[in-house]
DNA sequence: GTTGCTGCAAAGTGTTTGCACCCTG
DNA sequence: CAGGGTGCAAACACTTTGCAGCAAC
């Protein structure tokens, strides 16, 4: 799995011309490795672990070129700062954020989406994508 | 419809031993009259024709207490900006955002709002609130 | 050797805050 | 007339950008 990953970030490299460095490298390994919803200062932490020389705004770029190639998926739950997550990882899904802790549980309902579809539909609108948080307590928050 | 929400924001001030003013009547009247959705640049400028005077920050403070009062909502669509609408004005809803010309469709689904109750429940998580949010293109951008 | 990439620092953007003065209650 | 409210500017947090040197192709 990582391997694929690498491999579709190569190809998008290569398809739009662009240079394959050690930096990039790195910073696809710490994010493939690390926990889903990084935030960006996370994911910086993570990097500079192992290769100390790296700067901020590479990491800031790096996930932009992450995003555009598909491999990442860009999230906001109100904090104030983008998250994002690996689309590898696992198939599409939704949020419930413990606004206590922190916490964030991925669910996914069909009938939820089913319902989603149907509705666009009614108002001749045509979905592209959506988002869906639930936002409350978690079972060791109550 | 008008003067209860003056009403509910002049017993939210009395009860918290804060004071009525010029401005946060100007800015409440704003709100009310603007279309839903406003972000807090667009409230200014609109304010700013009758008041002036009234600075950014006033907005700002007045938009939170609106919040807290409970007249208006925080919304936040990954624009980069906070955006608001009152609570008085419709029942819950959410929304569809045209990433095409910006348009935001009301929609309310009841079956949705089921099932993620019940997808909560079955986590041992407990809803305080939710945001649900189709982006894609509307009828006059396809 | 081009041309894109990086690190750094500076600039941006939206929002919050400190402070002296003003006004409501 | 006390204590909160306001305007202004400075501070903030997160993100983007300009640029000179560097590295991948």
């Amino acid at each position: 799995m990582n391997s694929k990953q690498i491999e579709v970030l190569e190809n998008y490299i290569t398809e739009h011309k662009l240079k394959i460095t050690k930096q990039r490298r790195a910073i696809l390994n710490a994010f493939i490795e690390c926990e889903n919803h990084v935030s960006v200062e996370e994911l910086y932490g993570i990097v500079s672990e192992q290769e100390p020389k790296i700067g901020l705004a590479t990491i800031y770029r790096t996930l932009a070129l992450l995003t555009k190639s598909g491999l990442a998926l860009e999230m906001d739950f109100g904090d104030g700062q983008k998250r994002y997550e690996s689309s590898y990882m696992n198939a599409h899904h939704d949020h419930m954020v413990c606004t206590e802790c922190g916490k964030i549980i991925e669910f996914n309902h069909p009938l939820i989406e089913k319902y989603q579809e149907e509705i666009a539909i009614q108002n001749g609108f045509k979905i592209t994508s959506h988002k869906l948080d639930l936002f409350g307590h978690c079972n060791d928050c109550l």
